[in-house]
DNA sequence: CCGCATCCTCATGGATACTG
DNA sequence: CAGTATCCATGAGGATGCGG
């Protein structure tokens, strides 16, 4: 144990000595979303070994980010701790950095709604997006729901029913339209839209905050 | 080399896949500052290996982070791109969150101007300080310059002449006081000021933004 | 000197089997 | 289900060498 340290006083490092571990952040934004069991983690995080994420959370849990809780039926769940869920401010720059990355995609990559929840609430979450408005997001094998309301961005990755307006396209046609680097006339050339078309004008159309 | 990947379409996953790898932010941390050279990044990141630093530069370059350059002596330097030096916000909410960590020290711990340069301002940004102003902050064994313009904060390593109004204290302290967890009667009981003292309530007694 | 490359040792990560 | 134990592969850290 006794992790490696960077020895720095300095916030960065101090951060990278607490979270910076692989799959930590990865283990964080996971736990964004909800609380989540063992087992659902490591199914989350395919490619981490059991001792891994055994050993992480242990880490995550005694530096203060993560803590042990009593689910709803009965089990034990990992939570982020109100320090712990202050990262996705990190997280969240990440995603917006990486738009360069993600507009173009890179095949082989796995893929889940859970993360496209993340990401479309970081890139909208900059922006004035107007409210309220709700659109769902059908990309090839998933779908979740779009709503924004007073509070900002929120992403339903099981939602109860389909809303009226449904845009269906390609993940890197919608985190394009997210990020802003596409318009919506780009994004309808290779994307399409059931139902009113102008509920993507209130939700992407936004300028920055 | 083929860098390991966790091969996720996901933004974040896809950054800690550019970036993730151990040094690498610290290398960002380092050229905000502005660009330098191979053997000044080696003294300022103190336990790199030489290989590794080689490594790392090698890898951000490829990436788009990092690039070099033809330094004003002729040699070579390197500097951040324009979307390395949006790495920028990730490492500033990085410090932001570390403030827990940060105002309590830990011992044993390097301490560089470099780094509390980019923590005040990181620290600062996020608040309503008002400006113009001037401080100089005195930390045991190092001196910045804390001025605040209508661009906001800047902090300045080696300043050509000290300003009128200095802070003199422990590095928790001055960052206690930064990030707001300290109110400026609390900081002055463990830390002391030559000049006009009202400038302390401009720099640091600003609300969030 | 500066900017690395090589070599060696040890800590960390990854895959699989196994257990309370 | 929620981990532990084990073993192998990979990456990090440190010393040293070497060409420009």
């Amino acid at each position: 144990m006794a992790a490696r340290s960077y020895n720095q006083y300095c916030g960065l490092a101090r951060s990278l000595d607490t979270v910076g571990d692989r799959w930590s952040l990865l283990i964080a934004r996971e736990l964004l979303l909800g609380p989540m069991r063992y087992s659902e983690l490591l199914a989350a995080l395919d490619g981490i070994a059991t001792n891994l994420l055994a050993d992480r959370l242990r880490n995550l849990e005694s530096a203060g980010v993560v803590e042990r809780q009593v689910g709803e039926t009965g089990g034990v769940v990992y939570a982020l701790t109100p320090w712990g869920a202050q990262l996705r401010e990190t997280i969240e720059s990440f995603v917006r950095w990486s738009t360069p990355l993600m507009i173009r995609g890179r095949a082989g990559d796995a893929s889940e709604p859970r993360w496209l929840a993340v990401a479309l609430r970081a890139l909208l979450h900059a922006r004035t997006a107007r409210w309220p408005a709700e659109v769902g997001i059908e990309v090839p094998g998933h779908f979740v729901t779009l709503r924004i309301d007073e509070d900002g961005p929120h992403v339903t990755v099981q939602p109860d029913q389909r809303p009226d307006t449904i845009l269906t396209g390609e993940p890197e046609v919608v985190l394009g339209l997210a990020a802003g680097a596409l318009t919506i006339d780009q994004a309808l050339t290779v994307a399409s839209v059931q139902g009113d078309r102008r509920v993507l004008t209130t939700v992407f159309a936004g300028g920055p905050a």
